[in-house]
DNA sequence: GCTACTATTGCAATACGTTGCAGCAACATG
DNA sequence: CATGTTGCTGCAACGTATTGCAATAGTAGC
């Protein structure tokens, strides 16, 4: 199995790792073959599910050991949902936190330019530097708000 | 043991529980001492804790449905820490989210103002409600930025 | 291809929270 | 004070995530 099987921005994951001092193996390449077919967000618990779909011999620790690895590498970032659990963002350049509703359980990605609006914000109020991607806020989307008040 | 024990804001639990139809246990009562006897924030398993210091047969469930009981009546909030923990903010009237630093673990509470200004930043972008007591926004403290540039 | 080095795995144990359910007990009522 | 309702508790099982440790297996080098 030629390591060019993997999608395009995951190609050169192998060689990333074989850099660092780190080793490729099989229980990696399905972590990263999962990753490859998500698109957008997933929990870790669905991380984990989707690997036992393809090999149920999978163990949660590694997943999840894999993914630590993987977000030092950059390749992945974590958060955490509404209530807490982990939350992936899959894929570099899709830097956003979530605005969820509690009333619907809605989850919206945060504009961009609010979020710098927002970092800009707690920059000068407390020069603090957000981690935008790692950031679920929780309240009332519009359309609840709108049914509440009428 | 008359309800006078409890101290100020607490005094009138036992009838707010009663008025709604609730009971007032002993079980409850415990939680809601050791709450009467915390100052600002405490996370789940730490009131576990306390309340089991108190009487070794606590059962944790318990717990945490008296919490939830708490939290609608708006006598605490909950939020997540950084790592996704729950983590309770005693006492209606102190709102605040927090900002902790990933770098030294440090954790601050998000000034009103600037809590207010990100309130107003979404409202606006996405018609979103924020429950800023809800939020905890991960990153780099101003004191870990600087050591990090120099 | 074989070896040595050591990063990873698998597993078991632990921590934090949640949920379903049967039996118990608060409390309003007479 | 006895009684009926029904909200709560305790328990056991489960879901999610983390950690320590011994055994395994990638990799580089020969």
């Amino acid at each position: 199995m030629p390591a060019t099987d993997l999608p395009r921005p995951w190609a050169s994951v192998p060689r990333q790792f074989r850099e660092r001092g780190l080793r490729w193996t099989p229980q990696r390449r399905a972590v990263v073959d999962v990753l490859a077919g998500t698109d957008g967000h997933v929990t870790g618990a669905e991380l984990v599910d989707r690997c036992r779909a393809r090999d149920p011999s999978t163990i949660p620790s590694t997943v999840y050991r894999t993914l630590d690895v993987l977000e030092e590498l950059g390749l992945v970032r974590h958060g955490h949902g509404a209530d807490g659990r982990e939350e992936y963002h899959v894929g570099p350049g899709s830097e956003h936190g979530h605005m969820h509703c509690s009333a619907c359980g809605a989850s919206r990605e945060i504009p961009a330019r609010a979020a710098e609006r927002i970092a800009g914000v707690l920059a000068e109020a407390a020069g603090f530097e957000v981690d935008v991607s790692h950031v679920t806020v929780v309240g009332r989307c519009r359309r609840c708000r709108r049914s509440a008040s009428a």
